[in-house]
DNA sequence: TAAACTGATACTATATTGATATCAATTAAG
DNA sequence: CTTAATTGATATCAATATAGTATCAGTTTA
């Protein structure tokens, strides 16, 4: 059971790099470098995230991609609905028959009492979260290459753990 | 997202149906026509439990399938296990290059805690647990063949399309 | 104008899921 | 002691989803 897709997981990397080098462009070229992604793919991935307004682009030379929203405001449960669509049971039990069959119905309402806990759980995990994470653990060096100039890159409260 | 797969679904629901008629076997025949399921594929799915331990069988004229432990033993949790393999994030980072890129590894982190939660409770739900609300739902007619009364148009919140 | 970019889309490959088919072995019933 | 109902064990196929590649046109900056 996977819970994650190549897609999913390739779009929280590349927002988490569009968040940690925010305003500015970051051109998908580099994140594929750096990310270890397949550059196509994830062109694709990111296209779909501007058709979603999480993001916007630039064409050109100098050119790429920005965060369009707060990262706070980007819960990983909608990138999950993005590219692995909703969390469904089985099928399209709603659609057709349902409750058509007892059984399947009494399973139904356990799955969505569970499906709920885990929705409600990715929509607490947003990429300002991971990103903060991502700060406390590593604080000195460059968050996302590693032997980056760290000049004005992002100042932590001071707590140098 | 497709939480359970079909034959996790079927093997539930066949489950159900022995837990329903303890102490008999019943036949993947029977269990295909009144569940609704592909006869072949569903023999495929119990002669995947008896090599879990969960069902015996016995072969010939009268034969069939019977739980091979109380029903309160069957997590769902295990049935997914078998059929879906362990709930993993992306692919396997594990074993792989752990932790080999930053921001990976927070993002592993935190599905690791969903996980947690959510194989949790797919271990409260047991086929016990789901005998048990089936039976408390429809408690007078038969429990899992629906036809059995015909003229009464039982409740239904009409969301038929 | 050329190079560094994105937009858009068509295509291929691989893996997973869902389903079917076949034949041998076993058992109960007549 | 034969026959029909059944499971055991596989082999194969079809459909769908996932992952990845390729190409060409348009935009922007130097």
């Amino acid at each position: 059971m996977k819970v994650l897709t190549k897609k999913t997981d390739y779009a929280i990397r590349a927002l988490l790099m569009l968040g940690a080098k925010k305003g500015s462009y970051v051109s998908a070229k580099s994140i594929a470098l750096e990310q270890d992604m397949p550059y196509q793919f994830l062109r694709g991935v990111l296209q779909e995230m501007i058709r979603h307004g999480l993001i916007v682009s630039k064409e050109g030379v100098q050119g790429g991609f920005m965060l369009a929203k707060a990262p706070d405001e980007i819960p990983v449960r909608q990138l999950i609905e993005i590219f692995q669509g909703t969390v469904q049971v089985s099928e399209c039990m709603f659609r057709k028959q349902i409750c058509a069959n007892r059984s399947r119905c009494v399973l139904r309402h356990e799955i969505m009492r569970i499906e709920e806990v885990v929705n409600n759980e990715f929509e607490k995990v947003t990429i300002g979260k991971l990103l903060r994470t991502l700060r406390a653990e590593d604080n000195m060096r460059s968050v996302l290459k590693d032997g980056e100039a760290p000049d004005s890159q992002t100042r932590q409260t001071g707590v140098m753990s």
